[in-house]
DNA sequence: GTTTGATACTTCGTGATATGATGTATTACG
DNA sequence: CGTAATACATCATATCACGAAGTATCAAAC
């Protein structure tokens, strides 16, 4: 997908991941890739912002020897993605002017 | 709309804009109000750079003294609005994953 | 008749951001 | 032992949206 259109989806997208049961991110790029292609750096960029914007909490677990760092969603990160729905209406919105379902101007 | 969630949607929003008739700045601002809130600078940023990827032309005109830069389509930015059509499924399909209708993993 | 507001385009600086490249360290497999 | 996969981290860079500020014209208001 085009990089430009993605943006934006990345933060609602790395949420949607962890929502569930908390993901660490090796896993979280395995479970998105269907849908959005992102690199480690691109991840672990979100991954801090969210957590500095307490969309997310981190908690740092051992397992097999390798560290791994766990994130868990908030309430506030909860939040996040129930407004992401209202947020949604608007792009649906913008979808129709741009393909002109009705040039009713 | 936040910021992110529209940016990706800027350009295929003006090469809407101006698809069924030429248009200028000012008009196109008034025209996507409803759908985006983009300031000026934004504009011209966004015009300049489709004309760069030649997505659109520029030709001046006057208009009751005022100089005026009417934007025309090009073949090359309507195929940007087609293409566009097959790529909101795949944003269609990020939006299913994000609100997770059926978590079939 | 001068001030105000709308029209119209331009430039500059800044902060945010996605990403490739690169690095470190461990485990599993052959 | 070497290679690939796992797992996280950092840096440098290029793109980009946007506020701020500027220039200039025209119409309406006072």
């Amino acid at each position: 997908m085009d990089m430009q259109l993605k943006r934006g989806l990345l933060d609602v997208c790395v949420l949607a991941a962890i929502k569930s049961k908390d993901s660490y991110g090796y896993q979280i790029i395995k479970d998105v890739k269907p849908y959005i292609q992102l690199s480690e750096s691109t991840l672990y960029t979100i991954l801090k912002r969210l957590e500095t914007s307490d969309m997310l909490t981190v908690r740092s677990a051992e397992h097999g020897g390798r560290l791994r760092k766990y994130y868990h969603i908030t309430e506030l990160g909860s939040k996040r993605l129930e407004d992401f729905k209202t947020e949604w209406q608007e792009i649906v919105a913008l979808y129709q002017f741009v393909t002109g379902e009705e040039d009713k101007k």
